[in-house]
DNA sequence: TCACGTCAAGCAGAT
DNA sequence: ATCTGCTTGACGTGA
């Protein structure tokens, strides 16, 4: 088991996402944020072998407006050696990487314009995993999309739109159980006739829940997952102690978190912690593990 | 130096 | 109609 947190964090003083905003840009503001924002992931991945974090994010906001049409710029060329360096880096560590498209990546849009918008989002997010030169367990998740008042048409119209996307990113792509529109028996059928894997959000599966337990959720999804996707990934998060509903915790609920790894002890599986403090949570979380022997199953280095 | 308005984009649900 | 949340605050402007 490999445990990890996404994009951020807030141990060291930069970001890998620095703000760009369109009407600011320049060629030479791209190309000195990008080499910021490049100079920081080394720093996060230095900082993650150093502590045993294995799992990583990175952050959609590496290469600001990548797949907007003022990107002209040649960025993959121009920084193809810095990726690659960073790229044997994670390879030598046994990292693990993922990336998550934001909201505005919805393949099953009924339109035309955000289907086109999205897609290129898509490339980009494989660009990044192919310039680092990872394998198919590194992977891209995106949920399902929206519900357009026909949950049927609109799953149907993603699977539809997946078929049709380039190999490149078909190699990486995962999708997830969402907190409000689709859930794990949902998932679980898009995979059924796409074989895309399935991330299990335990959280979502917590808010929205098809009525599997988290034993039989993690049977379920782990089956999606074939050998050269690598080892099942599940995100974690409890809920917010306060603001409840679906929300997710600012820091980790350590007998929430022992419980379930408790529950779950059976299975083997990487473990993404949407919680928002970040690395810190991963710090403890990784702690508990090695610290506790009813745990010892776990190998946090390979 | 600091307060404050604003930032590419979609969708659903609450107010 | 407008606001909020999503994975998430930081930048630019003007006082």
């Amino acid at each position: 088991m490999k445990i990890g947190y996404p994009c951020i964090n807030l141990s060291l003083n930069c970001r890998s996402s620095r703000t760009f905003r369109l009407k600011n840009y320049s060629e030479n503001r791209l190309i000195d944020t990008i080499e910021n924002n490049l100079d920081c992931l080394e720093k996060i991945l230095k900082f993650n072998y150093e502590n045993d974090i294995l799992f990583f994010r990175i952050s959609s906001d590496l290469i600001p407006f990548a797949s907007h049409p003022i990107m002209q710029f040649n960025w993959q060329k121009h920084f193809n050696s810095g990726f690659k360096e960073l790229g044997d880096y994670i390879k030598k560590s046994h990292m693990r990487i993922t990336m998550h498209p934001g909201q505005y990546t919805v393949i099953n849009s009924t339109n035309l314009t955000v289907i086109e918008n999205s897609i290129k989002e898509l490339k980009y997010h494989a660009d990044v995993l192919n310039l680092l030169g990872l394998d198919s367990s590194a992977k891209i998740t995106t949920h399902i999309g929206g519900v357009y008042g026909n949950k049927q048409e609109s799953l149907n119209r993603f699977i539809e739109r997946y078929k049709n996307l380039d190999e490149r990113i078909k190699n990486h792509y995962v999708i997830e159980n969402d907190d409000k529109n689709y859930n794990l028996n949902q998932v679980l059928k898009v995979s059924k006739l796409t074989g895309i894997p399935i991330i299990l959000d335990i959280y979502h599966h917590f808010c929205n829940n098809s009525g599997a337990s988290i034993q039989e959720a993690i049977e379920k999804v782990s089956k999606t997952w074939k050998r050269e996707d690598g080892l099942p990934i599940l995100h974690y998060s409890s809920e917010h102690p306060i603001k409840g509903k679906c929300r997710h915790a600012d820091e980790i609920d350590i007998k929430h978190f022992t419980d379930f790894i408790e529950k779950t002890k059976k299975y083997d599986f990487d473990l993404m912690l949407e919680i928002k403090n970040k690395e810190k949570s991963t710090l403890l979380a990784i702690k508990i593990l090695t610290n506790d022997i009813r745990f010892n199953r776990i190998k946090i280095l390979e």
